[in-house]
DNA sequence: AACATTACTCTGTCTGTCAAAGTAATTTAT
DNA sequence: ATAAATTACTTTGACAGACAGAGTAATGTT
């Protein structure tokens, strides 16, 4: 199991990368992020609304209410256009940071 | 220019890796960095003296007063047994949470 | 003498993450 | 039928890491 504070900061690009997909609720994403990394990773409820909050703010996701199906009533959220340029950039920047952190990781492994 | 809070987490390794090499104190480790990463990262000063703590704390590093030979007096840095295990682990855990991103972040580049 | 550079320290602030506790609806087990 | 488990979202308060800004002090340059 990751640590978390390793992963700050990516929390962004893996919400919005799920979302860019498509349209998807928060339980729905907890689950995802579980199930492709294995429980690897796994994001807390309280973390991953705050950055719902935080990417709704900044008009990068937009929300709407969808079925009632199996429990509570769904919020599902769909990337922007906004958010779309910014998913672009994040991927961009997760090279560059790759290159500089192994700049200092290599020839330790 | 790399955003901070995206390297935030990776600086304990990128300051230990530095000081593994050879004793290192902080202003040189400022300028290694900047040099390295050609000025695309930079460590702030506050933030550095701020992981030193950290990592002395944790018996991780070890500090001694060095020469005046240029300006303030130099305090060196030298990793402990302890600090050679700590950045094993934290080399291991860069390949796995290299591995998860990327997970998320391929196939959109 | 004045200024730039080297070198370290401290305080207060901001942001992201999370634990904990809560609300509410639906499905499954007894 | 009803208790328990699961699905689904929200809010509050706390904590840790990063940083801006300001300060101290010695040496080198002009």
């Amino acid at each position: 199991m990751v640590r978390s504070d390793i992963i700050r900061g990516h929390l962004d690009s893996i919400i919005l990368r799920l979302i860019s997909e498509k349209d998807r609720y928060g339980y729905e994403i907890s689950q995802e992020i579980s199930l492709r990394t294995n429980n690897r990773f796994q994001i807390k409820e309280a973390t991953l609304y705050a950055v719902f909050q935080r990417l709704e703010k900044k008009e990068i996701i937009e929300a709407y209410y969808g079925d009632v199906s199996h429990g509570g009533k769904r919020k599902y959220y769909r990337i922007t256009s906004l958010g779309k340029a910014y998913l672009n950039e994040l991927v961009n920047e997760w090279s560059e940071v790759k290159e500089i952190i192994d700049l200092f990781m290599e020839g330790l492994e």
